[in-house]
DNA sequence: GCGCTTCGACGAAGCGCTTCGACAATGACC
DNA sequence: GGTCATTGTCGAAGCGCTTCGTCGAAGCGC
């Protein structure tokens, strides 16, 4: 591989030249530049990452700590992933995924103190999540996708799960729906301290009471099984609920599967609306569902600014920066039965 | 940070010292030696990464080239993943994710060049594929995961198709069924080039006539619905299959879903049999399917140690290593109708 | 006791880059 | 026309480590 030295000596420049002509940490004429820029070419000069690591205590590597083994990195993340390293790309760093378990935060904190990377995105944070612990002790800058408990000060983005929630129950009850449901993650996952479980919960709780109305809300295991025996149960309940909104993909195919097995039609009878849902998911049922996308390609997008920022050495900002689901029109989502059809492009707001 | 010298004056050696105890490459007195690691400990150590791979020219990184963004990281990927990541940690070295498309072979030689990973892992690998060609002629050390049209000298690890699709086949076979049906991948992956849809085809068909029988192949789109209909048309066939091997999760479902819809027994009157699953996906179903295990850990192992063969500068291995899949029975296999049951621990083979 | 090898440790020369201070050359200004 | 910035370039000092050549001190056989 050419060297910078080399570059320069063809350039006829000296070295130091060539590396503020690279940087742009001070002014090198057009016309140098542009020597030095033909040298490259005609090298095919390369820059040594360790050597440009080494001298500038900068690997320009930002990694993504994700629990690949437990999870598997679904539709949702991968959207994240490639929007993050896409956005990294454009700032002149790389994205790398570090497959720790959360347990392993202090293999993180060594390889950030190895000079491997000079930040790190924290995924899938639960309530309470050691990791974070264990980066802020260690001074590595970080950023969370999701929140802790207590979210002071510490640099984060998330799914606006309150909003996600208020706007998928302000739609349906603005279709006539009285009787809503939330089809819930598990219990395993609120055990585990998983966030979204909770806030989504508690949104969608709040919205509904906004209306007067009263929520039902079911944990169901991440399984289609367990989605058919939460919507046998749903069924059954009187008042009958005529829309269920679920954030639980694979249960959602169950609901969807004994709808249709019992022969209640979607979504005459029942409205099913699948929230933070990963693209493609709503293609996977008949009819398509109607789907409030999880915001994945944003947050990859933010939470590698954020972090940039913290690298660089800012404060970190005050509050998380929050972003709601879009709402996905599909054929999983009517007007409630009996009510009349709500006026194309009404309020849903009472 | 505390540098080696640090840990050098602590522990009043020369730097050199310090190092070759760490590194090994040269004898150093086990009184030194232990005086060398508590200084360390004392201090907290840890080498830089930046000056250890500018002065011996090895990051100790090797890169994971998939393509996330297109396909989303599944559990075969999780699980090839994490233990590719253990495997390479056990070796001294880290394991990164590099999440660029199929297109992008220029930037994974660059980034090589550059020196930010030791060799690369290319998972996903089409029949012919542009990233092996490039990376081959830039010299770049690198493993397959899969295997090109050609697989002339170039070192790869598979899952073995051939033998995973035989010993499905003898396995149905032996519990009497005749009449085998195969529901395979998309026709777009086929389009693609993706390998395994044409490897697995091929075994299939190849195991069925040797057992003189006819075989029955599907191409199905990646849904659930394309399931059902594959299902609903390999039910009116005549003579009507007894048995249905799949390689293609979505689709199975739907195929399930379809059978049970139609009052179809799963096993009694339908055998399923998933091949090259996910861990997780048996149990998705009800009853829980009877699968052949893709053998991801083991090729996530087996592609770490051949790699790091090649980022020696061993020549490439003669063969491509394959890994047939494991047998995990389930409830959805079951002796062919009217066949007499089959004796524990038959042999399937006739 | 002599030359011989072996062992353990040291010093110094890089690896390829960033960045600081220095310094001509140029232009602006009164 | 002298002073003072400003601009563009250079040389050199590291960044923290690996590794080569070297060398004193033991250990060996005879």
């Amino acid at each position: 591989m050419a060297t910078m030295q080399d570059v320069a000596r063809l350039a006829g420049v000296s070295l130091s030249t060539v590396s503020y002509a690279l940087s742009g940490h001070r002014t090198v004429s057009a016309a140098t530049r542009e020597r030095i820029v033909s040298a490259m070419e005609e090298l095919g000069y390369q820059p040594n990452a360790m050597a440009r690591g080494l001298a500038s205590r900068r690997s320009r590597v930002l990694a993504l700590v994700y629990p690949a083994a437990e999870r598997g990195l679904g539709g949702t993340v991968a959207e994240f992933v490639s929007a993050a390293a896409e956005a990294a790309r454009e700032k002149g760093h790389h994205l790398v995924l570090w497959p720790f378990r959360t347990d392993q935060a202090d293999e993180v904190r060594d390889l950030v103190l190895q000079g491997m990377a000079d930040g790190v995105l924290v995924m899938e944070v639960t309530l309470d999540d050691p990791r974070v612990t264990t980066l802020r002790d260690a001074g590595v800058p970080f950023t969370m996708i999701g929140r802790t408990r207590d979210v002071a000060g510490l640099p984060s983005v998330d799914v606006d799960f309150e909003r996600t929630t208020r706007e998928a129950v302000d739609h349906l009850v603005g279709l006539g729906h009285r009787h809503l449901a939330f089809v819930n993650h598990s219990e395993a996952t609120a055990a585990e301290g998983y966030a979204p479980t909770f806030r989504a919960e508690e949104g969608f709780a709040a919205a509904v009471r906004a209306h007067g109305l009263e929520p039902v809300v079911r944990r169901v295991d991440e399984s289609p099984q367990a989605g058919r025996e939460a919507a046998a149960e749903l069924l059954d309940r009187s008042p009958r609920p005529t829309a269920v909104v679920t954030m639980n993909e694979i249960a959602t195919f169950g609901v969807v599967a004994e709808l249709q097995q019992r022969g209640i039609g979607v979504p005459d009878e029942m409205s099913v609306l699948a929230i933070v849902t990963s693209p493609g998911v709503a293609d996977m049922s008949n009819p398509p569902l109607t789907t409030m996308h999880s915001p994945g390609a944003d947050l990859g997008r933010l939470a590698v600014a954020t972090l940039l920022s913290q690298v660089a050495g800012d404060p970190p900002p005050a509050a998380a920066t929050l972003i709601p689901c879009t709402l996905e029109p599909g054929r999983s989502v009517g007007p409630a039965p009996g009510a009349p059809p709500a006026p194309a492009g009404a309020e849903p707001h009472p």
